[in-house]
RNA sequence: GGCGCAUUCGUCUAGUGGCCUAGGACACUGCCCUCUCAAGGCAGAGGCAGGGGUUCGACUCCCCUAUGCGCUACCA
């Protein structure tokens, strides 16, 4: 069924409702992934039909989630395009002329039945175990029966007349031909009373009009396809391709929910996953390029990306995996790159950062930070004077409160006498006093560590002295010093 | 209820009838490296949902069952 060569156009429609879900992302990548690889355009168009849910700032939210992953757009908000507006609550016109035109035909017709008779009606069914679609009484219609109807102030709705026998056949780019019984289409609402169009009528009309060449959305869709396929028949217009990806779950193979934790991209953004590591990720479920590669720039996933090879099951969102893929994406940064990335979580955490300060901190910290956020913890003591930690976590392993008292004294003497705070001019004489007093490195570099970080796990010891610089790092063993000679003198008491 | 989709290690996946004694990755376990934590290296454990066919031969094709999910709205 594949159309000859027409220009490849793809859409990603989301409707303004919430955020950019992580699901809703993974459909958007795949949308510009074709579209990229097949040097055609993505179209992003803002499906706000439904009154009482849309907002402007839900648009916004969700324009900026794209941005950051790197979605940009052909055409849609912001930057215009040959099939403008796009937004469908400015096409009301459009699905106007194209319901005109349906009713004109005979596809479509007039139904007076309210919403209180459907709903008593479905739950009659659904009682006697009938199945609960319309049952399409407003269709038949005599004039004069229509005309009545009509007396009674009853504003009606315009549904579509399904064709009541034979089969249609979906045919999905990644799951083969579905097909289905007309006679389970039922004539649904494609005008509401109030003369909006329902989703089912409007995104037929959108993508029509828009030329839309391949249709690439959420799994749950498919059920509707062969409705909307009636619907460009009875408008005469030739179908789009169409791909179904599937859903994504959460961690205990359930929807994915806010109680699977974050859901929204911008949750990621902000506990500072990187997009580039977030795009690949996202690029990955339901996606793989062969039996081995996994980590690949934006321009090889664009350059391999096969719509046939999307999986057709459910995923799971595994996080870990995410923390593990952006940790890989944190290593491979520059430092400066990461620096900069860094500070603006370093000052939201209230730690009095700045540029220079940050990058004499990556090094520190680039190994063993999964996200942006983690640094936080790693570093926050280079920037208060008040450590909080039990004095017992001076003695090192295998000594006594005496014995540690000792070895840090000593440790002072022989940092008062460095003549550098390198790196280098720091790691040699500490080595050689391990040595004198014939500790382990564990032991004696435990108890340096504890003192000038308040913590048994910091980063690098050599690095964070010499970034502390002799002052602090002097000022913080002499009160190591004091707290370890009170236990002392507690014992003896 | 009806219709539809899905089902390979815990998770993401490779696999399109013999290359599979099913490969990789995350997570997990052990060892190595090591000033803690990481990172890294090596090794290990772990899977074709179940049952019938088709075939010389099924993870791969067909059917049934089970399970999960979706649609069945004047929501999208």
């Amino acid at each position: 069924m594949s159309d000859q060569a027409r220009p490849v156009r793809v859409r990603f429609a989301p409707s303004p409702t919430g955020f950019l879900h992580v699901g809703g992302a993974r459909t958007a990548l795949f949308n510009w992934l074709f579209a990229r690889n097949q040097g055609g355009a993505f179209i992003l168009r803002i499906e706000d039909t439904d009154l009482m849910r849309s907002t402007e700032e839900s648009t916004g939210r969700i324009l900026s989630s794209l941005r950051w992953l790197g979605l940009d757009w052909d055409e849609g908000p912001g930057v215009g395009g040959d099939f403008e507006p796009y937004f469908q609550t400015q096409r009301l016109p459009f699905y106007r002329a194209a319901m005109e035109q349906l009713l004109g035909r005979g596809h479509a017709y007039y139904c007076y039945c309210t919403q209180e008779e459907l709903q008593a009606r479905r739950k009659a069914a659904l009682a006697q175990r009938r199945a609960p679609g319309y049952d399409r009484r407003c269709r038949y219609l005599t004039n004069d029966e229509r005309m009545a109807l009509a007396e009674e102030d009853r504003t009606p709705a315009v549904r579509f007349a399904m064709p009541p026998e034979g089969h249609t056949v979906v045919h999905d780019l990644i799951r083969g031909d579905v097909r289905f019984a007309n006679d389970q289409l039922d004539d649904l609402v494609i005008m509401k009373a109030d003369g909006t169009p329902t989703y089912n009528f409007a995104v037929v009309v959108d993508d029509m009009l828009m030329k839309i060449s391949h249709v690439i959305r959420g799994d749950e869709h498919l059920a509707n396809t062969p409705r909307q396929i009636r619907i460009y028949e009875a408008l005469e217009y030739p179908l789009p391709e169409f791909a179904h990806v599937s859903m994504i779950l959460g961690e205990d193979g359930s929807k994915l929910s806010k109680r699977h934790g974050a859901t929204s991209l911008a949750e990621y953004w902000e506990s500072g996953y990187l997009p580039e590591a977030m795009f690949n990720f996202l690029a990955l479920l339901g996606w793989a390029y062969d039996d081995k590669t996994e980590i690949m720039t934006r321009e090889e996933i664009i350059q391999r990306f096969r719509l046939d090879k999307v999986n057709p099951s459910p995923a799971v969102f595994s996080r870990q995996k995410l923390d593990w893929m952006n940790g890989v994406y944190i290593r491979g940064l520059d430092q400066d790159d990461l620096a900069m990335r860094l500070l603006p979580h370093l000052l939201q955490a209230d730690l009095k950062a700045d540029e220079g300060m940050t990058r004499r901190l990556v090094p520190l910290v680039q190994e063993r930070i999964k996200v942006l956020r983690d640094a936080v913890e790693l570093v926050d003591f280079f920037f208060t004077d008040k450590l909080h930690y039990q004095a017992e976590g001076l003695i090192g392993k295998k000594m006594d409160a005496a014995d540690s008292l000792q070895a840090l004294r000593r440790v002072v003497d022989v940092l008062e006498g460095v003549p550098s705070f390198d790196e280098e001019a720091l790691e040699r004489p500490l080595r050689e006093l391990t040595e004198q007093l014939g500790l382990k490195a564990g032991q004696l570099f435990g108890i340096i560590r504890v003192a000038i970080t308040g913590k048994q796990v910091a980063p690098p010891l050599f690095g964070t002295l010499s970034i502390l610089g002799r002052e602090r790092t002097l000022a913080r063993l002499r009160k190591a010093e004091a707290a370890l000679l009170k236990l002392v003198n507690d014992d003896r008491v």
